[in-house]
RNA sequence: GGGCGGAUAGCUCAGCGGUAGAGCGCUGGCCUUACAAGCCGGAUGUCGCAGGUUCGAACCCUGUUCCGCCCA
């Protein structure tokens, strides 16, 4: 194996294991039959065919690869799920487009063709996200990916439908839908955003048809925000309690602009006597409201819109107008009828369709739905009861109150591209018929042979509701559905909570009598540094694979803003990346484990995550610490061997190390189970920093310098297993980084090939010792209360200076003698430390610290500030008559001292006890500051 | 209108009953042969506001202001 360079460079790397994994078989699911592991099921929410891979997959992608790798390493049988979702109205639009600079249309081709077409652009060019996953370092068993389209899929889909329709829970219907224009099919309630917009409340009158002037009765004025929306109403309402228009009741108005007769209804649901007029149009084929309130009074329903949202035969005039065209001329007209009666400015929601933004129309329609409310009842029962855990448990209440409040659900697309509905209709009987049948020849019911297919297509969110278990072979009873249902988290975005995840449960326990995932772990949505939500308008988007490999801010900005200038596309992205700003020409290649540990590190209750990246840069150091750490590591081992044994230390560092060792893997393991793999990393992060560098790795160079025999031996031995040890603790998290190394450091014998495979250590591959850790933290605070006197007063790092060490108590005397060699190097004497009892002469020229139990005496004659030394003698004094006066006046207070814990009452006491002895031995040392003065 | 969540160091956030932490930034000194992508030090917070519960509150309760998200 060649040489290590000096720094980590990851692009060399990366390429090389994640080969070497898929060649080891790595990710590959065991359906041995008689394979007796316990089994870790991850399906991976299949992303868009038409997409390519952004910040929100890295993070799914990264957060579900820390847990399967963890419990394959564990030794579960691992199967993550990976597929492909083919996004109806998403894809079809990609194709149509495409066919348009063709200059055809789809239906130039007609379906069939159409349909081809789009295999044919699956083929080509879709579904790239599932390779530039790989690229993340994520462990997926690839060789089982699935596509929502596959025909296995499509069984399980068709099965599902005749299945629901057979049980009297899905159905046919006419009512008031989501319409979208310009994808021109319905869409559930789901894919309708709601956007404030600004708009008018527009007044117009009605004019009464037999009017009485004497009596008031003329007219009636009405508001609305939609006032072409006029052309279908059948009734105008009024509150019945409200005394403006009592003398209105059971009138008839006359439509101004279409022949028609418009009754004066009463209604107390829909009219609000504060708003607008406090009379309202009546508009049940266009408004939700409207047609409810139609229901009631029995009104007509008149359908003014044609699919592609121009105005129909109904429109009188305005026919053929897009609905904007019409809201201008309807008002225009109705100018003209002297009938306009002003309006005002007015802030509403406006529906737009999630895919293309078009305002969504309400319209009737007559449309496939799922009966809900059944279905639902088990999947509230299910997480209330606990057999579905969501984590973090937040989101129990949003999933509970849709869940309770939710509405029948639109399935049929009037799209081609899409499982197409499994409904005939006969054209001679007009027999619905609901098949598993692909192509029925006779109509059961009259034995007609004209059975014409439902050219409707699904919502694609119902094949993938069924994801968990068509993915496994459903309805087939294979071993895979046995082996890997129920999955065991489902780990995905809070956005879909509702698309997907409640879905899921309600067909998994519906279909399989159980539910379809044990947990459910949500994350937040990955948004820019200043907290502004990633999108192609704000020019903020960041391709992770650009993080990774490095990029130019310019390449970074083509992307983030096709076809802007790269001026304007640069100003926006250094806006909403201000540590970018600062950061030079484009992003390093941060390599994958940076970007995966920073993905990492967000809490998951982080509702957004505000990606930095200079807080990459700082993973990427991280990544570089630990690749010097074990080079450090091999230059000092030589031989040595592992046999697989934890090492029994004597050496205080060797034992202390060990200890930490196993406290951080516990805390890793703890994390990574309970989802919190913020906690789970940066445990590790802090035991190799701060603990395994800063402090084992300083203190093991004393020893491979001058030790003896028996010590070097000892050091290099635990050295080699803490080393190895932590790597496979990494390996989750960071997995490329820890592989390379992994297979350089000494490990031991018979050992998998890859440390994918490799065990994932637990607290017995460390060694508790709390003895260890309580003298370590002695000797190391006594170590930097040292440096910090030779620090504070200027000392060249270099220089060598006199330190005597005191304490009161002969055990901390012993411990401080006995590591005399370690503090001589670590805080860089000049000869061993002098130990002595606490008290007595103090060298002229000597400052003192105090640290616990133990006085620190620096020599630094001729080196001292006396007004440096008495500002840092005043801010502990500060600090200690702070704390102090906080724990006496607890301390005097009776209902403390008996009602509070008695340990708590004893720590308080001692901490006191300590408080004090430190401000004497202070008051003391600034007398020593006098000294220098003088 | 209903629901949910947030407000903690200059920034981004963790902590969610025993008296405040991290990363970045700031700052002083160092190229000390693992690492300058680094090392050794330092400074920085009436934990949104007002009440309450408690021996003790950043943490629990009530109210309040501002911000965000979801649903209508």
């Amino acid at each position: 194996m060649p040489e290590l360079p000096k720094a980590y460079e990851p692009h060399e790397v990366e390429p090389r294991w994640y080969q070497f994994w898929v060649d080891q078989g790595v990710f590959r699911a065991s359906e041995v039959p008689d394979d007796q592991r316990p089994t870790y099921v991850i399906a991976l929410p299949p992303p868009n065919v038409t997409g390519s891979l952004h910040m929100g997959h890295a993070l799914m992608g990264t957060l579900e690869d820390v847990l399967v790798r963890h419990k394959r390493m564990q030794g579960f049988n691992v199967l993550w799920q990976p597929g492909i979702d083919h996004a109806g109205i998403a894809t079809q639009t990609v194709v149509e487009r495409q066919l348009r600079r063709e200059g055809k249309s789809r239906h130039d081709l007609g379906r069939e063709k159409f349909v081809e077409r789009i295999w044919q652009w699956r083929e080509e060019s879709g579904g790239r996200i599932a390779e530039q996953m790989r690229a993340l370092g994520c462990s997926c068993d690839w060789e089982r990916t699935k596509f929502t389209m596959d025909p296995e899929l499509n069984v399980a889909v068709t099965e599902s439908f005749v299945r629901l329709y057979e049980e009297g829970l899905i159905y046919r219907a006419t009512r008031l839908i989501n319409w979208c224009s310009e994808c021109r099919t319905a869409l559930s309630d789901l894919e309708v955003e709601n956007e404030e917009a600004q708009g008018e409340l527009y007044e117009f009158a009605y004019p009464v048809r037999d009017p009485d002037a004497a009596a008031g009765v003329t007219e009636l004025v009405v508001a609305t925000t939609r006032p072409e929306t006029m052309l279908g109403d059948t009734a105008v309402a009024v509150h019945p309690d409200d005394p403006r228009y009592k003398h209105l009741h059971g009138k008839v108005l006359r439509h101004p602009l279409v022949e028609r007769a418009v009754p004066v209804i009463t209604d107390a649901i829909l009219v609000d006597m504060e708003f607008g007029t406090g009379a309202v149009k009546v508009t049940p084929a266009h408004d939700f409201n409207d047609f409810a309130t139609g229901k009631r009074h029995s009104l007509d329903e008149i359908n003014i819109l044609n699919p592609d949202g121009t105005l129909n035969e109904q429109g009188g005039g305005f026919q053929g107008l897009s609905v904007k065209e019409a809201r201008k001329a309807v008002k225009a007209a109705l100018s003209e009828a002297g009938l306009e009666r002003g309006g005002k400015p007015h802030t509403l929601q406006l529906p737009r369709c999630q895919r293309c933004n078009t305002v969504v129309e309400p319209m009737i329609s007559t449309q496939w739905f799922t009966k809900m409310a059944p279905l639902a009842e088990p999947a509230l029962a299910a997480v209330r009861d606990g057999r579905t855990e969501i984590i973090p448990a937040e989101w129990v209440k949003t999933y509970n109150h849709w869940l309770q409040n939710i509405q029948d659900w639109c399935i049929s697309r009037q799209l081609w591209w899409g499982h197409q509905i499994p409904a005939f209709y006969c054209k001679d009987c007009g027999q619905v018929l609901v098949t598993r049948d692909s192509d029925p020849k006779v109509c059961p019911s009259c034995n007609g042979a004209a059975l014409e297919r439902d050219p409707d297509v699904l919502d694609t969110w119902f094949s993938s509701a069924l994801w968990p278990f068509s993915t496994l072979g459903w309805p087939k009873e294979t071993l895979a559905l046995k082996r890997f249902y129920p999955t065991s988290d489902m780990e995905t975005g809070y956005d879909i909570l509702f698309f997907w995840v409640a879905r899921m449960m309600m067909m998994g326990i519906h279909f399989m009598g159980d539910v379809p995932f044990r947990r459910v772990l949500l994350h937040g949505l990955v948004v820019d540094e200043t907290g502004d939500k990633m999108s192609k308008v704000k020019g903020n988007t960041i391709d992770p694979l650009d993080l990774i490999h490095g990029a130019s801010f310019e390449q970074v900005v083509q992307k983030a803003l096709p076809g802007a200038p790269v001026k304007e596309a640069l100003a926006k992205f250094k806006k909403a990346y201000p540590s970018a700003a600062q950061m030079g020409a484009g992003f390093p290649a941060y390599g994958t484990d940076a970007v995966r540990m920073t993905l990492c590190s967000y809490s998951p209750q982080a509702k957004r995550i505000a990606l930095s990246p200079k807080r990459i840069e700082g993973y990427r150091n991280f990544c570089n610490k630990l690749y010097n750490a074990v080079r450090f590591t091999l230059t000092h081992l030589g031989e040595v061997a592992l046999d697989g044994s934890v090492p029994t230390p004597t050496t205080l560092p060797n034992r202390w190390i060990l200890s930490r060792l196993a406290a951080a893997v516990d805390e890793s393991t703890a994390g990574i189970d309970s989802f919190r793999l913020d906690e789970g990393q940066g445990a590790l992060y802090h035991f190799v920093w701060d603990e395994l560098c800063d402090w084992f790795l300083e203190s093991s160079k004393p020893v491979f310098q001058a030790g003896d025999a028996a010590a070097r031996a000892e050091t290099r031995a635990v050295l080699a297993h803490v080393v190895e040890t932590t790597l496979r603790a990494l390996h989750p998290y960071a997995p490329f980084v820890t592989e390379e190394l992994w297979q350089r450091v000494p490990r031991p014998p018979d050992g998998p090939a890859s440390l994918a495979r490799a065990a994932y250590p637990t607290a017995a591959d460390g060694r508790r010792d709390s003895d260890a850790e309580r003298r370590m933290t002695t000797l190391m605070a006594a170590i930097s209360a040292a440096r910090s006197a030779r620090s504070e007063h200027e000392v060249h790092p270099g220089a060598r200076v006199k330190l005597e060490l005191r304490s009161g108590d002969p055990t901390l005397r012993d411990l401080l003698a006995e590591q005399g060699e370690l503090v001589a190097y670590l805080v860089k004497t000049d000869g061993a430390p002098v130990i002595g009892p606490s008290g007595g002469a103090r060298p002229p020229g000597f400052v003192m610290s105090v640290a616990g139990e133990v006085e620190v005496l620096v020599d630094l004659k001729g080196l001292v500030e006396a007004e440096k030394e008495a500002d840092r003698i005043e801010r502990s004094l500060k600090r200690i008559d702070k704390d102090s006066a906080g724990l006496e006046k607890r301390l005097a207070t009776p209902a403390f001292v008996d009602k509070a814990p008695p340990e708590v009452v004893a720590e308080a006491r001692e901490q006191l006890n300590s408080l004090r002895r430190q401000r004497e031995l202070l008051v003391e040392a600034r007398t020593l500051v006098d000294e220098l003065r003088q």
